[in-house]
DNA sequence: AAGAACATAGGGGAAAACCCTCATTTTTTA
DNA sequence: TAAAAAATGAGGGTTTTCCCCTATGTTCTT
């Protein structure tokens, strides 16, 4: 019997591209295409599944969150996550919440049949290139713990809300008086911001809240 | 006779999707792929190609300076430009260079068939979203207004490098030492580059920057 | 060749951010 | 329930950003 594969990206051009490699091959079917993240769930509630081709950055709910979303009520789903970036952050936690492997876009079809294969297996699969970040990234796990790149301690609630207006423009005094707080104390929780994030001011702040989506 | 097309993404994945789709068409040979901006010249000139389809955030070589390129050699080289953004600039560069059509990533493979066979009939061709673009940048050429929201004026070279240092964090001090200017010229770039996108503070323009991809 | 846009840069001042130390109360968690 | 973490805020200082103003040489563009 066929494998049944869902491909679940917001560019269809890719999407329609993978499907059509697919297709070619034998003992695999495409049986359907998501291109975003809510779509996904239903679909699965619907159809049978054996494989998730799940892209890292889907508009409306990002792959990491599907993942999780998905692992929960099919703790057996193969996810194999597909992304642009070779970024720790991402594979780490995509990894985390249950996916079985993780290619590049840049990555040739061989290698895409191989890592389907591989995962179907019930094995995990790596391209090169993304082994060797995380390896990178445990080796920083092990050493320093902290000064490594994208580890972020935990933001209070108190630090997102002053976070959050400060990206959007507000002045300390200004976020004083929407929270009823005084200017002081905005200084407190923007101090232990820039120190968490490890930033040296507020340019860098706004960068890391973005780029790690510290922010809903 | 058959069109002949080159397809020149980065994304192997993206690249061999696509040709696989285009060679179940009539009519169409997919003649090569490239994986790089500067391996595309001599491919042209060892091959006859009809249209190319690139990507226009290629490495090593970006879409834009390609198409300039081809352009100067091959004046009536068809191209047709595909994006993962739907961004004015991109947009307006790559057309100024003598591309024949954009489209985004996100468009199906019919419009794909549509835009290569308009393309190769002499005509020009853009994705809906992207026609919408230009309408607007075309709109704001004319009524140079910026009240608008979203329409971000021309960043010039200079700030450009300026608002790169701002979002690694430099401070104006430091940012005048590493381009060997003074803070006070620094200064006039950070305030052309506040009013420019239209932000209150430091916050509010590296959240810009990063939003709009002002800076590569 | 003229005008527009760009890059340069100064003075001076106000506002905001940043830094350090310390202390109290509230909430959470072990 | 005691300890830890989070939230609050004060004093007092330095640095950085932001905002006026003005001005000059250079480099596109028309």
């Amino acid at each position: 019997m066929a494998t049944k594969i869902l491909i679940a990206d917001d560019h269809s051009m890719f999407a329609d591209g993978i499907e059509s490699i697919l297709n070619r091959q034998d003992g695999i079917e495409v049986v359907g295409k998501c291109y975003d993240g809510i779509s996904i769930m239903p679909f699965l509630k619907e159809n049978e599944v054996d494989i998730i081709l799940l892209d890292v950055n889907l508009p409306e709910k990002n792959g990491i969150e599907v993942c999780k979303e998905v692992i929960a009520s099919f703790p057996d789903m193969n996810i194999l996550a597909i992304s642009m970036f070779n970024q720790e952050s991402y594979v780490s936690e995509i990894l985390k919440f249950g996916a079985k492997g993780y290619i590049l876009k840049n990555t040739g079809q061989e290698e895409l049949m191989q890592a389907i294969q591989t995962i179907e297996g019930g094995k995990t699969f790596f391209s090169k290139d993304v082994t060797q970040t995380i390896m990178r990234g445990l080796m920083n796990d092990r050493k320093s713990s902290s000064k490594s790149e994208g580890f972020i301690p935990k933001i209070t609630r108190r630090e997102k809300e002053v976070l959050k207006l400060i990206v959007q423009e507000f002045t300390t005094q200004e976020i004083g008086e929407k929270l009823f707080i005084s200017l002081k104390t905005v200084e407190s929780h923007r101090s232990s911001l820039l120190a968490k994030v490890n930033a040296r001011n507020t340019a860098g702040l706004v960068r890391i809240a973005l780029e790690k989506k510290l922010i809903d």
